[in-house]
DNA sequence: TCATTGTAAATTGTTGACAGGTAATCTAGT
DNA sequence: ACTAGATTACCTGTCAACAATTTACAATGA
């Protein structure tokens, strides 16, 4: 089977576009997601909008009460967001160490295409896909580090810190900071790696 | 209304219980959950029965394979181990610094509450107890310190953490661990938590 | 006027049935 | 006896209808 056939499940493709609603800001903290208008909007019944729902309640973009519903989640307070980011540069730290050597040619040429998706979406500000762009450069060396239980704790930290960062403010760092983090891999420098990491996560 | 009427909803309970099973390791890695077994054991349909798997899932005690199922998920690789201690770590100690001063009378009263379950569960040898005492413990003051938002995270690390320590070699800490944090928070010698606190994960 | 109680609308929780896919079993042919 | 292909049984994913709960609103009484 190759790559492109894979088969993307319903609703996984609702929760990543509920996602990027939230994290762009469209849907605003407090918002009140019902059930059945997202299952008419999507052209589904509720059972996979309640399974979205859930999913996105435990990476804590939504708030459920019992019998009440699901609300998007308020922006964390300054303290537990510098605590985020302290877990999520963990994270990607211990990634960063457990890569050296491991990555093949295939891997930079994934990550390449990663940033030029970057790149495209920033000359054209579409800040939406860059965020995604982002996300999916440190989920890929993530998940290639710590396999997809990994990933899940890492898109919880940081999942919830892109909920804090509104439009306005965005500090979305550049290209040169990726670029910077994939040489240092190539080159085997852990160290010059996590130092680039820790510029760019922030 | 008074906390004794706090109403437990259904697939709370069976959460709980599953959670119970895994970590105690009645239910060993890749041992398949079937969802119809499961309705007709806990007296439900299906409906909540794949909700509690879902959260289980995401929680990361199991795996779920589309149109397949889910199964227990497997030990953590020891580097992985080790960053999970080490998250572990950070969370808590945040919590004991955000905590300075901010415990009344009653919260301590919460805890020695919990230790002494622990106490009693750990002289009658009942180990699945101990553990949830210990967790209880620990969730009480993660949960006063950064809300039900960090406990989310936090119940994420600490549960996938408690998977790897089987019943053998349980290296289940004392009552005297926990005493020294209370009693160094109660002082608010925040120092002296984190000392404790750094002693007690492992 | 304000508080309270009762009713109605809306929304979530739950259920059972159906459709689709996976994996195990069986059969046929070498 | 062993492999490949077809068939069957089982299980998950999805759906639509029903039950239970909450919320909003109006009516009643102090």
């Amino acid at each position: 089977m190759r790559p492109s056939d894979k088969i993307v499940p319903i609703r996984e493709q609702i929760a990543d576009k509920l996602r990027s609603d939230i994290i762009s800001g469209d849907l605003a903290p407090d918002t009140k997601l019902n059930e059945q208008q997202l299952a008419e909007r999507f052209g589904v019944s509720r059972g996979p909008i309640r399974d979205v729902l859930l999913q996105l309640t435990k990476e804590g973009l939504l708030v459920k009460k019992t019998n009440v519903g699901a609300s998007v989640n308020k922006k964390l307070d300054p303290s537990l967001q510098q605590l985020m980011v302290d877990i999520r540069r963990r994270i990607e730290f211990h990634a960063a160490r457990q890569l050296k050597g491991k990555l093949t040619e295939d891997d930079f040429e994934a990550l390449d295409d990663i940033l030029n998706r970057f790149a495209d979406s920033f000359e054209k500000e579409d800040f939406t896909d860059v965020t995604r762009a982002d996300i999916d450069f440190h989920k890929y060396l993530v998940e290639k580090a710590g396999g997809e239980e990994l990933v899940n704790l890492w898109y919880m930290v940081v999942l919830r810190m892109r909920m804090n960062y509104k439009r306005i403010d965005t500090p979305i760092a550049g290209v040169a900071e990726h670029r910077a983090i994939i040489e240092a891999l190539r080159k085997g420098r852990t160290r010059e790696a996590v130092a680039a990491l820790r510029a760019n996560i922030r």
